[in-house]
RNA sequence: GGCGGGUUGCCCGAGUGGCCAAAGGGAGCGGACUGUAAAUCCGUCGCGCAAGCUUCCCAGGUUCGAAUCCUGGACCCGCCA
C-alpha cells in the first residue's frame, strides 16, 4: 500500500477540525518542503496526552517530508492563555523555566531531531519575546490588532460573560502567540501553526498577523478536540489527568488508561494517537464490533501508545501485571518473580506485621481510600478485595494463610484500582 | 474615585439567626449487569467506630446560639467618572 498523502492521512485519522484553506496548504505540502509548528505552554512539569496528540500531528507531518518546530511557551506560559472557565494563577518565572526544560526533553523522542533537511527544531518564544520592549510590542504587534476582533475570540468572550472577567494579560495572550507565528516565519519560513481546535482562534490571529505584517497568507489546522463519547473530557482518570511523566502517572496506570477505552472510541483513539495503518486499524474496528468482549482493540491501542511514550519494556511489565490482577488465574499460583513484578507496577507499600492492620488500615495505607470513613464504606458497599476474594468486614485482618509467598497481599477497591501491600517482620 | 452587586462543599447552586455538616443538580466513588466498555438501576459522597470535631473568602464582634447580623480587610463583577 502506498502512502497516502498527509492531508488525506489526516483526514482519515480525523485530525482535521478546520483549516484556515485547505486547498491552498495541500498545493503548497505539494510543492515542496513546509515548515510547520506547532506550540505548547509550560503549565505544569510534564505533559499530558493531549499535547502528545499535538506532537504526533508535527510528526506525520515531518514522516511526509516536512520539517516541524515544536514550539515551548517560555513566555506566554509566563502569561497564561485565557481558560474559558477562570483566570489562571501566574507561575514563577523559574518554576516556568523548569518546565519548559522538561518538556523540551519529553518531546524531543517524538521527533527526528538528526539531521536532515527536514530536521526538527525545537524553539521558546522566550528568546524572541524577552528583549522585546513594551512600547515595540505595542508598536509593532499591537498597533496591527483590533481590539473588536480579540474581544469576539471564543475564549475571551465568554470570560467577558463571566462573573470574573479577564486580566489585561490574558487578553493579551493571543498577540504573544501571533507574534510566534510572525518571528517563525521571519526565521525559518514557518508557513503553518496546527493546534488544538480550542486554540483555533489564536491560529487564526496569528496568520492574520503575518498576513498584515508580512502580506502572506499562511496556513493554520486546528485538530479536533479529542472528547469521550459523552463528550466529556478526554484523558482524566479517577486520580487525575494522565501525563507522560512516569513519575506522575506509571506505565501501569498508562496501559491501564488505554486500555479502559470505551468501545464507542477505541477507533477514534486508535487513529489518533498510534502509527497503526488503516488497514489495521479498519480491521479491529471490525473486530470492537463483532466480538467487543475480547478487548483487542484496546489491548492493541493501550500496547501501541505506551510502547511510544514508554518503550516496549514498559509494555511487557504493564501487560504481565495487567494479567496477573485481571486475569482469571488465581493470585496463590503465580510465582513469587511475576507476583513481585505485578506489585511493582501498581502503587504499594509496606507495614509491618506488628500492626495487625485491618481492612480500613490497609486500603487508607495503600491509598486506594482516602479516608478511614472511606475504607469503611468501601467495605459496607462491597467494594473491597484482597486476593481478588471479597471482603466482608471492616474488622478483618490478613490471616498468614493468606498472605501470597508469605508476605504479600493484593487488595483491590472496586473493580479497577489495585495496589500492593507487602507485611514485613515475621 | 463614586454607586451597586457578589464570594457556600470538586463544580454549579439553594439557604438570610436555631429544625444546617448545610436543599437540589452535575462530576466522582461502590454495587448489580457485562467484557478492565457504554447505557441503566441502586447506594454513597467533610473528618471520626463513636461521643464529637472542623467547615459556608479572611480577622474580629453581637448573641444562649451565626453560613445567615455588625465592624474591618481581601478578592471578583457591573454601571458611572
Amino acid at each position: 500500500m502506498t502512502e497516502p498523502h498527509i492531508l488525506d492521512d489526516l483526514a482519515w485519522r480525523g485530525l482535521i477540525a478546520q483549516t484556515t484553506d485547505l486547498d491552498a496548504l495541500r498545493r503548497d505540502l505539494d510543492a515542496g518542503m513546509v515548515t510547520l509548528y506547532s506550540g505548547i505552554d509550560p503549565t505544569a512539569p510534564s505533559a499530558h496526552i493531549g499535547h502528545l496528540l499535538q506532537w504526533l500531528t508535527l510528526a506525520r507531518f515531518q514522516r511526509a517530508g516536512h520539517r516541524p518546530i515544536a514550539l515551548v511557551g517560555g513566555a506566554t506560559g509566563l502569561i497564561g492563555d485565557p481558560k474559558p472557565t477562570s483566570e489562571r494563577t501566574l507561575n514563577d518565572r523559574d518554576v516556568v523555566a523548569g518546565w519548559v526544560d522538561k518538556l523540551g526533553a519529553q518531546l524531543r523522542p517524538f521527533l527526528d531531531f538528526s539531521g536532515g533537511d527536514n530536521a526538527a527544531l525545537l524553539v521558546n518564544n522566550l528568546d524572541w519575546t524577552e528583549g522585546l520592549s513594551a512600547l515595540d510590542f505595542l508598536r509593532d504587534v499591537g498597533k496591527h490588532f483590533r481590539v473588536g476582533r480579540m474581544l469576539a475570540k471564543e475564549a475571551v468572550s465568554r470570560r467577558m460573560e463571566s462573573d470574573e472577567g479577564i486580566s489585561y494579560a490574558e487578553f493579551s495572550y493571543q498577540l504573544l502567540q501571533s507574534y510566534d507565528f510572525l518571528e517563525l516565519f521571519r526565521r525559518y519560513g514557518c508557513t503553518l501553526q496546527t493546534g488544538g481546535s480550542d486554540q483555533w482562534g489564536n491560529l487564526t490571529a496569528g496568520t492574520d498577523l503575518v498576513h498584515r505584517v508580512e502580506g502572506r497568507s499562511l496556513h493554520a489546522l486546528g485538530t479536533p478536540l479529542i472528547t469521550k463519547a459523552d463528550g466529556t473530557k478526554f484523558g482524566k482518570t479517577e486520580s487525575g489527568t494522565v501525563w507522560l511523566d512516569r513519575e506522575l502517572t506509571s506505565p501501569y496506570a498508562f496501559y491501564q488508561f488505554w486500555i479502559q477505552a470505551e468501545d464507542a472510541m477505541v477507533g477514534t483513539y486508535l487513529r489518533a494517537f498510534t502509527w497503526l495503518s488503516h488497514d489495521e486499524i479498519t480491521e479491529l474496528e471490525r473486530l470492537t464490533e463483532e466480538m467487543p468482549q475480547a478487548r483487542e482493540a484496546q489491548r492493541a491501542l493501550a500496547r501501541s501508545v505506551t510502547g511510544m511514550v514508554h518503550g516496549e519494556v514498559e509494555v511487557e511489565r504493564a501487560e504481565a501485571a495487567s494479567r496477573a490482577l485481571f486475569g482469571r488465574g488465581e493470585l496463590a499460583q503465580l510465582d513469587a518473580g511475576t507476583l513481585a513484578a505485578a506489585i511493582a507496577e501498581i502503587p504499594s507499600y509496606t507495614t509491618a506485621r506488628d500492626e495487625k492492620p485491618t481492612i480500613v488500615d490497609l486500603l487508607v495505607g495503600s491509598g486506594l481510600s482516602a479516608s478511614r470513613g472511606a475504607a469503611r464504606r468501601t467495605v459496607a458497599e462491597g467494594g473491597a478485595y484482597v486476593n481478588n476474594t471479597k471482603v466482608e468486614t471492616e474488622d478483618w485482618e490478613p490471616a498468614d494463610g493468606d498472605l501470597l509467598h508469605g508476605r504479600w497481599l493484593v487488595l483491590r477497591r472496586g473493580k479497577r484500582n489495585a495496589a500492593g501491600v507487602e507485611l514485613a517482620g515475621a
